[in-house]
DNA sequence: GACCTACATTGATGGCTGTCAATATTGGCG
DNA sequence: CGCCAATATTGACAGCCATCAATGTAGGTC
């Protein structure tokens, strides 16, 4: 990734080190949040689940709605969120809408745990 | 919530599949989405990565505060947030109070995203 | 064109959350 | 014992978020 600014820890006394710049910047640790935004919560993360667990590897909205006792506007909005976390990616087809997942997505968030 | 009127749709035909149980129960979906909550701040990542880039392992709180540019309570309570998801490790010793990386916790939650 | 179906969008609302000021607690030191 | 320093807790408040009802949009079918 980046260098990070190497914590000097030559300070004055016992309790600690000085910290300057924090290892993970400001505008980067929002970006990632985001992500982590996008995973904070259950039904999402079960609307991930069912759509990796599908065979096809795509499913719409109606095979959504259903499991999770939610509305369909309800269920639109999360695939929404989860798409423009870069988690999903939406294909359009007729009158139904297919996601699945975003290739490599989720590895890349499980990356930014390790590289923190 | 309650039950749903089930719509009896008669369009039982082409769409999708049937979807009976969401790859995901209820109840571990809620239990991850604790984590990932956890991690859904900026500044709480940002802690995560000073922690984890200290030398000793350990960092105390008058370290934390300066570089967020945040309160000291808000700092607490976002630290007790991490704690509490099993992030965070805490060890008082005199006055101060050490924070650590839990062993293995940014692995399991990495190990969440790839067995969804 | 008229109508239905699948999905998206809007508006409203209750609940959660991040932040701070003020205060409480606890340990160390004289 | 009295005081200070480090941290935690409480209360209050603004902003965000998940959800639903109602409505809009677009594709398919007759």
């Amino acid at each position: 990734m980046n260098l990070l600014p190497i914590l000097e820890p030559a300070t004055d006394e016992a309790c600690c080190a000085p910290a300057g710049t924090p290892a993970l910047g400001a505008e980067e640790a929002k970006q990632k949040a985001l992500v982590f935004k996008a995973l904070a919560d259950p039904n999402r993360l079960r609307l991930l689940s069912i759509i990796k667990a599908s065979s096809s590897g795509a499913t719409c909205v109606c095979d959504l709605t259903d499991p999770l006792d939610l509305g369909q506007p309800t269920v639109s909005h999360h695939l929404k969120i989860l798409v423009e976390a870069g988690l999903l990616h939406r294909e359009k087809r007729g009158t139904w809408a297919y996601f699945s997942l975003a290739p490599g997505a989720l590895d890349n968030a499980a990356g930014m745990l390790a590289n923190l």
